[in-house]
DNA sequence: CGCTGTCTTGAAAGGACTCAACGCCGGTGG
DNA sequence: CCACCGGCGTTGAGTCCTTTCAAGACAGCG
């Protein structure tokens, strides 16, 4: 099962035979996990890097007094917590909204693997930067936007993430997470996120149902929430030179 | 000039003969800019990386409507946008508060330089994932702290990140931001922050004179803050093997 | 069928923003 | 040397946004 790994990191421009074979022979375990339960825990000293296989996962951070906040969410193809390759100590933790099936890549095996084949360590570096260009989104987005324009922001950008992915089908896509996570993702409380999104329904921007993101009206929904896909940076090619 | 690109380089652990004299070897232009002065537009394709030498910079992020969140402050010895080294485009632009003295090196060298060196390669992409790390706690911050909790936060981990690069004397460091300009980075309005600020003198937790902060009362003001330095990854090394 | 978690709704309180005005200070030019 | 100017910090009042608390409706599931 590294079909995976290796599809995630093509996607980043083609390998030569021998960085398709290192990457073909690290070894990985895939675990299942329920939906709402932690993959990784605060403070944990984890020996695996988290690539998400299938279903809906987050990050978080907790604050002493308990106060949560979800800092990323990720989706299938996502590399979830490369931060362990190199540092000591993982600062947040992990946890599903859906069951998922994960595989686990030792730290050893991508430090080997960087050490090796240098065009592999970019690819990896790389992810690493998207993922803080869109941290510093999400930072823009806490800061400056009304509730209202967060909480269609948000949308935005996991919709496209997910139409690039292949996982979006007449403009709808799956949302599985209560509206107290994502009052915990989008720096709001639970209930003024339904209050927020009943709006946004009656402005006939959005659908929900059941656990289903329709988007009617993109144009005005990406205007609202100010959004422009380039932060994502889809797409993007990793160079050899 | 290249002494603070190795310096920094080195804070992570001790170079081998050859990385040192690679890292010696690149060629970078020291420029100086003036207070207030943009280094990198947003949408620039930048050809050169920005190391702080001296002063305070910060990068930012323009929404369409004009307002502005500040996403990072960075002080001496700072790389400040590691990200065009490998991504296309840059998303957020970079600018100064006070007068600035910066080190630029050549994304190609920097290419170059993790081509040959592996180790070197892990440096920068341990930097990357510092910068994500810290990242992620203004999010959290942002998201779920209230205005007076941030506004005492964000002076913590600047007293921290400064006292480590020895900046910091009789429990004073510089702060040399306008009222106006906290308001963009801890997501609040310049006349809010200085009601906050004023209720936090006023519980003598700080002292705010001219451009210098003192903190008076570390234990309440980290505590009110829910700062613990963890995320910032002081004195993190990186690994050989 | 009953339970539990989630969504929905209302009312009241508190936090943060805007607008507008004023004082202070350093810098500039006369 | 002084008057003026502009940027920054400070204040007050009113309004809007968001939260909290509490209760009820709803739906899925055992």
């Amino acid at each position: 099962m590294l079909t995976p790994l290796l599809k995630r990191i093509e996607s980043f421009g083609p390998l030569q035979p021998d960085e398709k074979d290192a990457v073909a022979n690290v070894v990985s375990r895939v675990v299942n996990f329920a939906a709402r339960e932690d993959i990784i825990h605060e403070g944990d000293r984890a020996s695996d890097c988290t690539l998400i296989l299938e279903g809906y996962a987050f990050r978080f951070n907790h604050l002493p007094d308990g106060r949560r906040q979800i800092t990323a969410l990720h989706i299938p193809g996502d590399f979830a917590d490369l931060q362990g390759v190199l540092l000591n100590s993982i600062t947040d933790g992990l946890g599903t909204f859906t069951p998922c099936k994960v595989a686990f890549v030792p730290h050893t095996a991508l430090r080997e693997i960087t050490k090796q084949h240098p065009y592999l360590a970019r690819v990896l570096w790389t992810i690493t930067l998207i993922d803080g260009a869109i941290q510093r989104q999400w930072i823009t987005a806490l800061g400056r936007l009304s509730a209202r324009e967060r909480v269609a922001h948000q949308p935005c950008e996991l919709f496209v993430r997910l139409k690039a992915a292949g996982r979006v089908e007449d403009d709808s896509c799956e949302l599985p997470i209560t509206q107290e996570e994502m009052g915990d993702a989008f720096g709001a409380s639970g209930v003024h996120i339904n209050r927020t999104l009943q709006a946004l329904r009656s402005s006939a921007l959005i659908e929900l149902r059941g656990k289903r993101l329709t988007v009617l009206d993109w144009e005005r929904l990406s205007n609202l929430a100010q959004f422009s896909p380039d932060y994502l940076h889809l797409g993007q090619r990793v160079a050899r030179d």
